[in-house]
DNA sequence: TGAATTAATCCGCATTGGGGAAAAATTGGT
DNA sequence: ACCAATTTTTCCCCAATGCGGATTAATTCA
């Protein structure tokens, strides 16, 4: 049980000062104080704690009030960039993704390997991954050591508390510590994420659900994966576990219940073409889906039909999603959207057809093909919150500089 | 966004005392410091104060250390009874329940309307309802100037915040504001709750939760209903409403999506059997699941089947419900078990069926025929809960009683 | 140059929780 | 009967926080 001590209420207010400058911009005190309900005194106080750390700056430009504004004028405080520097990284099956941010989640480099990483062994993919967080922080003329903090993310299902991946397509294993199995190769502090919590986090800070609170999001890559938004923080399961979307099972009457991975996975699209050597290449390199929607332009009937039935049975489980969060907004994004109008209206068709009608206006539909630097980015701004909300856990102010 | 000041700071240590009384029965102030981590100079401030506004009361018996215990003898405190009055209500199609409880909790009085109140229009349930109200505090000995709440429990679509039943199936109409309906009718402060999350919280303070802070609850009424705890507090959807489980889809291919309401509700299992006169009249009295048992005993095979495919689209609704919160435990009420095994372990084995082996043994399934005083006292509860007025607040278990 | 205006800071106050000393209330032994 | 030992509870004082009002700072306008 959290004791409320004073510490503990110049955290939260810290906390969201800092927050409020990370969201809008520049943004002078007096704006401050007047989104956060404190006093102007108390955002002084505290952001003058904030510069002595080094976590913000002041401009002296950029003042947007009236351009004829009388008294004193504003002084805008934004975030400092330089404050810490961390590592987010995507893992799929057929490549990795890399990104170096800096404080407010800019990206300074990235770097796609398209390497099949596929059921290795957990000590050659974490060799991979070493090698590739190590590039990547190269390419953005810096050193490990400037690195703060790194966040992974992995399809499956992964326990955020603790860092072991219970399941994942790409691990052979099951329940790996990942998190300390990187941490002691790097040295520096490693969290692992589920994938989709990390594109999650990326969209509300800089995606398609940058204006709310509370929204869900659905991932449909190989792994179908969910990231649910409840009020501004990830919701995460009891355990601290994620979401596997695809694990949902469909399906009415006897033994013919279905899971929604084997009829909307990106494989069981795929699987049910009969593929030449060409398509086949392609699936292997990971650039199937885009291949695909080449076929279905030409018109591809089994590849058509087998998109529509899988976007029927996602748009089920999204109407089923909506019943049970009632999000203002869903946000669908993955390298299964590739597949093109086909696939999306079969969602959207289903969608509204399985939503109750009572709830119909609730929620909007948003498809966005996010490229796979974001899905990185996201990884870094996960393990942005982590440092945002050290104080919540852990004493003292973040690392300065 | 919640500013954070000494009062916050205040109300939170205090509400964290209060509830580790209600909690751990009398309990003396070392150790409410101990359990909460405050230190005692705080705990006896913050008790000083409950004693002074009445919430709780000292006894100066039973201190359970070693009879031959040296120093100076505990202080036991416990919850003030009397300090608060609230009356729990939980309407259903077919009857009304009432109770009446103390600032505990306990049952002071309760009452049963055996009447049907489905689709009247809302003044005549309405009156039905304060009828009720009157009765049962009359019953308890007390005027309804002595009450301090009342929370009434409905079955559909409820926004708790706002007190506006967005549709239930005992309305005729949508969107009713029937907090304030209530409220200007008793002169006491109503709340409106989903009869779900009455039920949840029920479990949660006296029943078959009482050990855990993360649970999902399924309640199979007429309505088919869902309360999910998360970290000791109902997790409402975003716009703070209840989920309303018979919404969800089940099905595969085209146009074979049911709602699980169609096949799980009450009526639907009843309806599906060709009723003799005694049965119909069982079925509009509201006790068709008890007379449907009676059938089935007596190996009536259209029922038995009807309850079979009932439980296996509800094991197959529980599986994925699993698959997306992960609680330790879920609880799985309401008068459709009257249906007996044939249900339940139709359920049992379809969740088996369906859950993904890899969470397979992270929940486990229990069974409870709630009586519907309990569920009238979970109204109260969350009666309660409000008076308490929890900032941020785990309300928990109480292991006593 | 001075008045008006707005932003940011300084000073003092009330409140909080915590630590250590003191008081209170008991038991055990002589 | 009395005193030492022990344990709970309270009392006193301190540091930290946020806030309100007064003060200072930095600008525009007349």
């Amino acid at each position: 049980m959290k004791t409320a001590d004073p510490e503990l209420m110049r955290a939260i207010n810290r906390f969201n000062v800092l927050d409020t400058i990370r969201r809008h911009g520049p943004i002078s005190r007096v704006e401050i104080s007047e989104r956060s309900e404190l006093s102007t005194t108390t955002v002084s106080a505290i952001t003058a704690s904030l510069l002595d750390d080094g976590l913000i700056l002041t401009r002296h430009e950029g003042d947007i009030r009236n351009a004829a504004a009388r008294g004193r004028p504003r002084v805008m405080l934004e975030l400092n960039p330089d404050a810490a520097r961390v590592v987010g990284a995507k893992i799929a099956a057929n490549r990795m993704v890399f990104a170096v941010t800096n404080f407010r989640g800019e990206v300074l480099s990235d770097l796609t390997l398209p390497i099949r990483v596929d059921r290795q062994p957990i000590a050659v993919i974490a060799d991979l991954i070493e090698d590739g967080v190590r590039r990547c922080v190269v390419d953005a003329d810096l050193s490990l050591e400037d690195i703060d903090s790194i966040c992974i993310g992995l399809p499956g299902v992964i326990e955020h508390r603790t860092g072991c991946v219970r399941s994942s397509p790409i691990f052979r294993e099951t329940d790996v510590d990942f998190a300390s199995e990187m941490t002691s190769r790097l040295k520096v502090a490693t969290i692992v994420e589920s994938d989709a919590h990390a594109i999650t986090l990326a969209h509300h800070w800089f995606g398609r659900a940058r204006d709310l609170d509370d929204m869900v999001l659905v991932s449909l890559e190989q792994t179908l994966g969910l990231g649910v938004l409840h009020a501004g923080q990830l919701f995460r399961g009891a355990g601290g576990l994620s979401h596997n979307l695809g694990d949902l099972v469909l399906g009415v009457g006897h033994s013919q219940t279905v899971r929604l991975a084997t009829l909307a996975g990106e494989s069981a699209i795929l699987g049910e073409h009969p593929m030449d050597g060409r398509f086949a290449e392609a699936v292997r390199l990971g650039r199937g889906m885009a291949h695909a929607q080449a076929l279905i332009a030409a018109e591809d009937n089994t590849l058509i039909a087998a998109s529509a039935r899988a976007g029927e049975a996602i748009g089920l489980a999204v109407a089923n999603i909506v019943t049970l969060f009632g999000p203002p907004r869903v946000v669908i994004v993955g390298s299964s959207l590739s597949l093109g109008s086909v696939f999306v209206e079969s969602i959207r068709e289903a969608y509204q057809a399985a939503i109750p009608p009572s709830i119909r206006s609730v929620a909007e539909l948003v498809f966005d093909e996010s490229v796979d630097e974001t899905w990185a980015q996201g990884a870094a701004v996960v393990a942005l919150c982590e440092l945002y909300e050290s104080p919540w856990g852990t004493t003292g102010p973040a690392p300065g500089l």
